[in-house]
DNA sequence: TAAATAAGGATATCCTTTGTCCTTGATAGG
DNA sequence: CCTATCAAGGACAAAGGATATCCTTATTTA
């Protein structure tokens, strides 16, 4: 069970793009040249980030992307569940209904309790990521990367940004 | 992302073989038919389990699976890992490597931010299901299992318990 | 008008999961 | 000792999802 790597793109992506100066767009272009990503495939990961709206978009020359709201009001959560789904990490296929002691008219209502402690981890795991905003990684990032990289980073995507 | 079906199906197996009596085995044959699953997929989940230490296996008539030690000191967490593996669920490509800006002889030493967050969320998973033991699953299964398919259940496996 | 862009459909490739079949070596019970 | 049964595991096939590419369309800006 490993998430999409695109989960990894998304989020480096809205990294940069809550540092764009306001009313200003990233094109895909840009964005797959700076990580080193297949355009073409980067472009579903961004569709997924604008059809959950959280991006705002804009065709023609100077187009693409840009974050629909502040970056600390933006989860991970949100961007994880915008390119991996939203669907629980554990299904129940229900193989309790193939005990062969269980009654013909015997019906369970409810999801077992393996589904329910499956389910409680991964609300866990859910939780954890709700309470992280962009505005959090992008501060711990603006102290980590080294100053001159952040630097020439932030300049070599003005210079791209429509 | 999801989690495989035998994870599901093993921790089946184990409140199963959680209810065996002492010194008794119960075969994969018995196990898959108790569950309606596919004999031969079923062993790999339980020779995960094997591998991992958390059952002992019998050879021979009679021979089978039982617990490697008391229900209460078996987590979730030992059972979804045992069939699951134990990678984490993000993986870093480590992307920022592309950056164009990047100096020839720049090296990060450490994973970045998104990552550490990614694996925290992972360690929050886990966490939850460390915390849960084989035998609060059994205490509520008895609690939620209507009793005549309870008992019937556990007739039905001591019968081919060997 | 022309170039650039997002959106998205179609398709191909690769890898994981799921599932089946068979062999091997060990063991219990007769 | 003999035989049926078992776990372990290798080989292989089918199905589905992830990854990646290519192309078309509608839109917008310069
Ligand atoms: S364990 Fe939960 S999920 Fe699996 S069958 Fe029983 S109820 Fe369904
Ligand atoms: S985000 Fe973390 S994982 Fe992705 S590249 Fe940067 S460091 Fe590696």
């Amino acid at each position: 069970m490993i998430l999409k790597s695109q989960v990894e793109w998304a989020l480096h992506c809205c990294a940069i793009l809550a540092g764009l100066p306001d009313g200003r767009y990233l094109s895909t272009k840009a964005l797959a040249e700076f990580h080193g990503l297949p355009k073409e495939y980067l472009s579903k990961a961004l569709q997924g980030l604008s059809q959950a709206g959280l991006v705002d978009t804009s065709l023609g020359p100077s187009g693409g992307y840009r974050l629909a709201k502040p970056p600390a009001e933006l989860t991970f959560l949100e961007i994880v569940e915008a390119v991996e789904g939203r669907q629980r990490t554990f299904v129940c296929t229900n193989i309790r209904a193939n005990n062969p002691c269980r009654p013909k008219d015997h019906c369970e209502s409810s999801p077992c309790a393996v589904a329910r402690i499956m389910w409680e981890a991964d609300e866990a795991w859910r939780a954890k990521l709700r309470g992280v905003k962009l505005s959090d990684l992008v501060g711990i990032l603006s102290q980590e990367v080294a100053p001159e990289l952040w630097k020439s980073s932030f300049e070599w995507v003005l210079e791209r940004a429509g």
